[in-house]
DNA sequence: TTTAATTACGAAATCGTTTTCGTACTCTTC
DNA sequence: GAAGAGTACGAAAACGATTTCGTAATTAAA
C-alpha cells in the first residue's frame, strides 16, 4: 500500500475510477450513499489526490508566486504575512522568489513562471522601467499578476500602492517645520516608482516652502551595502548645517544611524532624520526614529485579494472597467529623531 | 500558437515526440545535428516543458517546503534567505507555510504535504513533543525532511541547531559577572527544544555559581502578544533587586524594552537584559542590547544542504551512519544593556 | 403502452511529459 | 555474406487525475 491513488481506491470500492472521482468532487451524478462510502474509505486509507495529475488535467495549480527584492526586511515579511493570510484561507500555495534587487534576476524568474507553474504572481518590482518585455509576456500568456508597493506604471496590471507622494510631502513638511535648513533625500535608485513618488513629494514640499535649491540634496545610495555606507558617510562629512534627512527606505536610515554613532553626529541636535520604516523597534532606538509606516500587512492582503479576483475572472469577458488600483495610507509617527 | 508544447514542437520539426524529448534532455541516442535543430526551435518558439506533466511522470517536483512558526521575524527571514540561496542554485522552488505557532496548523500543513507536492521539507517546529504522528507519516511516506533551530529530538531526522545550552550558560554567566542578584529567564513555552536547552544552560550556570534558588525566575510568557505583555509587566512590578533578564527570544526582549520605557525602569541600572536576537538594530537601541546572535543565514544554508542530500540519497541504500546533526555557534555581543 | 426524462454509473479520451521497447539501417568482423 | 554491434529514431505505454460521452435502469408523462 505504498502509495494510494484513485485507481486502487476504486478497485477497493468495486467502483469505476470516474465514479470515485465524481464522488470525491461531490458531483450531482452520484447518489448520496455512494458518496459517503467513497469519502469514508478515502479518509480511512488516507487518500490524497496527486496534485500534479490534477494540475495537469485542470490546468490550474492552486499556487501563486511572490516575487520580491529581498525577504530579510520588515516591510516585505509583513507583506508576505498578509498574502499568506489570504492564500491560506483559499487553500492556495505560496512560492517565494527573491530577486536581490537584480532586474535580470527578476526577468529570469518571471520568464520561468511563464511555464504555468503558478496561477498568478504578486510582484514588487526590482526592475528598471526600460525593460518591460517580461511583463508583456505575462499578459500575452494570460497569467494574472498584481504589483504591490513597487509598481511599474507602464504596465496595465492591478496594483496596491501607498500614498507615497503625500507621505513624502508630509515628512518633508515636518522636517521644514523642525527648523532644518538643508534637506537630503536618501534613495536606492532613481528607477523605482514608489521611491520616486516619495522624492516628488519631498521636492514639492521644499518648493512650496521656497527652500533654496542649493540646500537640497538627492543621495542615490544604491543597493550595495558597503557602497551605500560610503556614499552616506561622504555626504555627512562635512556635515551640512541643520540637516534634515528623509530616507525613502528603512535600511538607509539604519545605516545613517550607524554612521552617526561612528563619527559622533548627534541626532536630533546636529541632524534630524525621518524614514519610511516598519521597524518594530523604531520607538526604542537611540534616539527614537520618526517614521512613515506603511500598512504592510494590509498591502499584502489587498494585493492577494486583487490577484485572486483576477484569477477567478480569467477567461470570462472582462467588463470595460478602470484598472484596479488600491492606494493605502502610510502613517506618520513623530519621534525624537526629528525633535527641535 | 496559444500554448507551445512538445507535440507541436515535434510536428514542426517532423520528428517524433520521443525524439524531441530525448534531444531536449541531451540523450546519447540522438545525434548532435538533430539536437541542435531541436534546441534551436525550442528556444525560438519559447518552448518550456509543462512542469506538472513532468512532475507527474518523473514523480519529483523540484520543490521544497519551508514550514516556520512566523515570517515577520528577523531570524526566520534570514534563514529563508539562506535556504533560498541554495534552492536557487539547484533550481528548486520554495514553498512557504506559516504555522503561527499553532501545533495543529503545523500538523495540518505537514499532512497536506504527504501528497507529494514537494520533494522535501524544512521544518522549524511549533509542535509540542506529545504529538509526533505527522512526522512519522512523513518518514513512512519516504519524504525527506530536516529540522532547523526548533528540532524534535524524538524524531530521527537530520537537524541543524545551535549550541543553545552553551550559549545560555555563557549569557547567564555574563549576567552573574555583571553583579545581578535576581535572574529571570523569558520563555515562550516549555515545549520547545531550543528554548529548553537555553534554559538548561541558564539553570546550570546559576547552579554552578550557587545562586539562591529563590532568586531564579522562569517566566513563560506564551505566544500571544497582549498576554505576554501583561505577564512580563506583572513580573516587573515590583521590580526584583538587581534583576538580570535572559530572554530566549527577541520578541520578548523588545516587549521588555517597551515595558521598561513605559513604567520607567532604567536599563542597565535597574535591570540588565540580554537576549537571543538577530535584530540589525540591536546596537542602536536605547540602550544597545546585548545579544546572542545565531548564524541564521548559515542555518538556512546548512539545513537546505542536508535536505538536498537526503533527497539525492532517496531510494539508494542508506549506509548505516549516524544521524546528521549540525551544531552551529551563536555569537555573544556584549553591549550597554548589561553594563555594570 | 409507448415515449421521454431522469438517475447513477462506466469506458475511454485527455492533459503533456518521460521512458521503455522495438526496429530499420549502417558498419564491422571473420 | 552472415552475424553482431552500434546508431538514430518512432510507437506506445506509462504517470494519476478529470471530464466527456454513452448507456442501462428506473421513473414520469402522454
Amino acid at each position: 500500500m505504498e502509495n494510494m491513488n484513485i485507481k486502487k481506491l476504486a478497485k477497493e470500492l468495486n467502483l469505476s475510477v470516474s465514479t470515485v472521482s465524481k464522488a470525491l468532487h461531490d458531483s450531482y451524478e452520484i447518489k448520496a450513499e455512494t458518496k459517503e462510502k467513497v469519502l469514508a474509505l478515502a479518509k480511512q486509507l488516507n487518500y490524497q489526490p496527486n496534485p500534479f495529475a490534477s494540475s495537469l488535467r485542470r490546468n490550474s495549480s492552486k499556487t501563486i508566486a511572490v516575487v520580491i527584492p529581498e525577504i530579510a526586511h520588515n516591510f516585505f515579511s509583513l507583506v508576505i504575512n498578509g498574502i499568506e493570510s489570504i492564500a491560506e484561507e483559499l487553500k492556495y500555495h505560496v512560492l517565494i522568489y527573491i530577486t536581490h534587487e537584480i532586474p535580470e534576476k527578476e526577468e529570469q524568474i518571471i520568464r520561468h513562471l511563464l511555464n504555468g507553474r503558478v496561477d498568478g504572481i504578486l510582484i514588487s518590482s526590482s526592475g528598471t522601467s526600460n525593460n518591460n518585455a517580461h511583463y508583456h509576456e505575462l499578459v500575452q500568456k494570460g497569467i494574472p499578476f498584481v504589483f504591490f508597493d513597487r509598481a511599474n506604471f507602464e504596465i496595465d496590471a492591478p496594483r496596491v500602492i501607498t500614498d507615497d507622494y503625500q507621505a513624502g510631502f508630509q515628512a518633508t513638511e515636518h522636517l521644514i517645520k523642525s527648523q532644518c535648513k538643508h534637506f537630503a533625500f536618501l534613495s536606492l535608485s532613481n528607477q523605482m516608482t514608489a521611491i520616486n513618488h516619495r522624492k516628488d513629494g519631498f521636492l514639492a514640499a521644499l518648493k512650496q516652502y521656497q527652500i533654496e535649491p542649493s540646500h537640497v540634496h538627492i543621495i542615490e545610495a544604491g543597493t550595495d551595502e558597503t557602497l551605500s555606507f560610503q556614499i552616506i558617510r561622504n555626504f555627512l562629512q562635512p556635515l551640512p548645517e541643520s540637516l534634515g534627512i528623509f530616507s525613502s527606505v528603512e535600511k538607509l536610515a539604519i545605516q545613517t544611524y550607524h554612521i552617526c554613532k561612528e563619527i559622533n553626529i548627534l541626532i536630533p541636535n546636529q541632524l534630524k532624520i525621518i524614514s519610511f520604516s516598519n521597524l518594530p523597534t523604531a520607538a526604542l532606538l537611540n534616539p527614537a526614529l520618526s517614521t512613515l509606516t506603511q500598512p504592510a500587512f494590509s498591502i499584502g492582503k489587498e494585493a492577494a485579494l486583487l490577484l485572486f479576483q483576477s484569477i477567478r475572472n480569467k477567461g470570462k469577458i472582462q467588463p470595460i472597467t478602470t484598472l484596479p488600483q488600491i492606494v493605502l495610507k502610510s502613517t506618520l509617527f513623530i519621534r525624537e529623531s526629528t525633535k527641535m
